[in-house]
Order: C-alpha cells, then structure tokens, then sequence
DNA sequence: GCATGAATTGGATATTTATGCGCTATATAC
DNA sequence: GTATATAGCGCATAAATATCCAATTCATGC
C-alpha cells in the first residue's frame, strides 16, 4: 500500500521526459511501469506534484513540472530557522501573530518572506514577536495547513 | 460579431492581474467588462492565447500567459520588491506617500523607477517611508490603475 | 441583387479532471 | 492485546473544460 512516494518519483520522470497531455495516457504508461492505479490517485499525484498544463505553443497542451521543483538547500535552511525559532502562532482576524524565542523573530521573519507562502502578505518581526499579514481571502486554517505542509517535514 | 480580438486583450489582462482558476470566474469577470460569451467561446479564447494552468506552489492552480508573454525576469524581481515592501499608499492631492515595511522604502523606490510607471514624476525614499510625486494631470486613479495592472496581488 | 466561404458563436454534449465517501492497511497510543 | 487515528486508495460522481454541429455575420466575387 505505502508505494506512493514511489510511484510519484516514476509519474515526475515519465511527465519529464514526454508530451503527456491527459492523465488516460499517463495511467497506461505508470501501468507498464508496473504501477496499477486508477485516475483519482493519478489526479491526486499530480496536484502533489504541482504539475501544471502547459500549451506546446501550437494546438496543444501537456502536463510540466514546476520550474521550481526541488527544494533547494537553502530554503530547507530557512525551514530549519522556522523551526527553531517559532513557538507559538495565533490570530486575530486577518492578522497573525508569532510568538518566537528572544532574537529569533527576525530570522524567522526572513524565512517566512523566503518561503513566500501563499497566504502570508507580509512580516513585520520585532525580538521575539512577528506579525503576519495575511492575503485577503486567506484566513488561519489555510496558513496552518501551509504550515503543516512546508514546515515539519522535509521529503527527501 | 467582430468582438473576438478586443475580448482576447481584456481576458490576457484579466489573466495576468488575477488569480483566477476556472473559466466561470473568468466568465462572471468579461461579463462585468462588457464581455458577455459563454464557456465555449471562453475555453477557444484561452487556447488561441497559450493560457496555461500551473500550481500557485500550494493547494491550487490558477491560469497563466505562456513565458513569452510575461514580464522580464527581472521586472518580476522588482517587483517582487514592492510587493514584499509595500503596506499602503495614500495620496494628498498630486502627491502620494507609501509605508512600506521598515528598511524597505529604499528597495520599493528604486523598483518603482525602475519599472517607470508613466504617473510618477518622482520618488524620495526613507526608511520606511516613500514620498511619490505625480506626473502632472495624472491622478491617484490613474496611479491605482497603474499598480494594479503592473504590479499584480496588492490589496490596497 | 445572389452565391460562396471564412470567422465567430452558442447549445448540447463529450472528454477530462477533481473530489466526497467509505474501506483497508498501517501506525500510534493506551 | 485493543482502541483510535491517519494515509492511501477506488468507486461513483461532480466539476471543469473541450469539441461537434448548426446558425449567424461579414466579406468577396459574380
């Protein structure tokens, strides 16, 4: 059951290397790479894998990688401030605040611009206190979930 | 019936300054400029302009104009710089005055010469203030105009 | 005038993609 | 061990997008 991290190393590999335009033909190619699924999870894949649809520039689209695909180091070091640095989180309407130890809210700060999550605006760090401006139509749990997702762990 | 080509121009503006993710919005939008087509017509316009759909690096997707369309890398890194600086403009008659995020004024008035709006004149950076003078007989319409179309993703 | 053809569109429908729900396997806590 | 949670998945279906076909408009040639 636990192929999935697999399957997605094989879906990133064969989007990379063809002009797939539907994810019919795409679940014929993952089938003779010996993965079996149906549609749904390969619709699931691909919105984890953030693969975007792109026109070829004639009549055509197919399905592209992120420009910015891996992670690089640097952002996982700025992850890394994130996660020492940070205590607590809370919110007040449209705005966030963060609760950091003494002197770490600045580097923290700065790895939030960094990440340039969707939902965050803008920071404003003090000592031990950032606010967080967060996009209009974004609201604590979207932040949360983001945070869940960018910040705990890292994958591979 | 020779509405096509305007309507394709206001629908790559629409892309470029929103984010918008599935062809209703963009419906709901025309029609509030004057468009008013069905999906149909809306789906052959997005393939006639290369519209792509791509992850917004999280959750969603939202449309977007091929590469050759879009702004110079480094425009776009300008103006990032605004829009990390920037918190608000207020005008007083043909002058303007921004707070940006503290240290940033400097960074947001160079951008904003850089990207050489027509209604600004001039500008003088603080800390985290900018001064902005208007061009003559333009007004603080004209520059929000400016903004929103160039510098995509700012909420007043 | 009329015939012809290309361009543009809407309505209906086909195709493609996303998701709610429930099931199962594995992990975690007690 | 048992209870509870959670990830991963398929099925069915919803939502989103593309396309077939017929109708209309405008241009052009006769």
């Amino acid at each position: 059951m636990r192929q999935r991290h697999n399957r997605l190393t094989v879906v990133k590999e064969l989007i990379k290397s063809n002009r797939i335009d539907n994810q019919d033909t795409l679940l014929e190619m993952l089938k003779t790479e010996g993965y079996s699924v149906t549609q749904a999870t390969l619709s699931r894949d691909l919105k984890m894998l953030k693969v975007g649809k792109i026109s070829d520039g004639w009549s055509g689209y197919y399905y592209a990688l992120p420009d910015n695909d891996l992670i690089s180091e640097s952002e996982k070091s700025y992850i890394q401030d994130v996660r020492r640095g940070i205590l607590s989180i809370e919110f007040s309407g449209n705005f966030g605040v963060i609760k950091t130890r003494p002197g770490h809210a600045n580097s923290v700060g700065i790895a939030l611009d960094v990440l340039a999550l969707p939902e965050i605006l803008g920071t404003l760090a003090g000592d031990d206190t950032i606010f967080v401006i967060l996009r209009e139509g974004m609201n604590k749990e979207d932040l949360q979930d983001s945070f869940k997702t960018r910040i705990p762990e890292i994958e591979e």
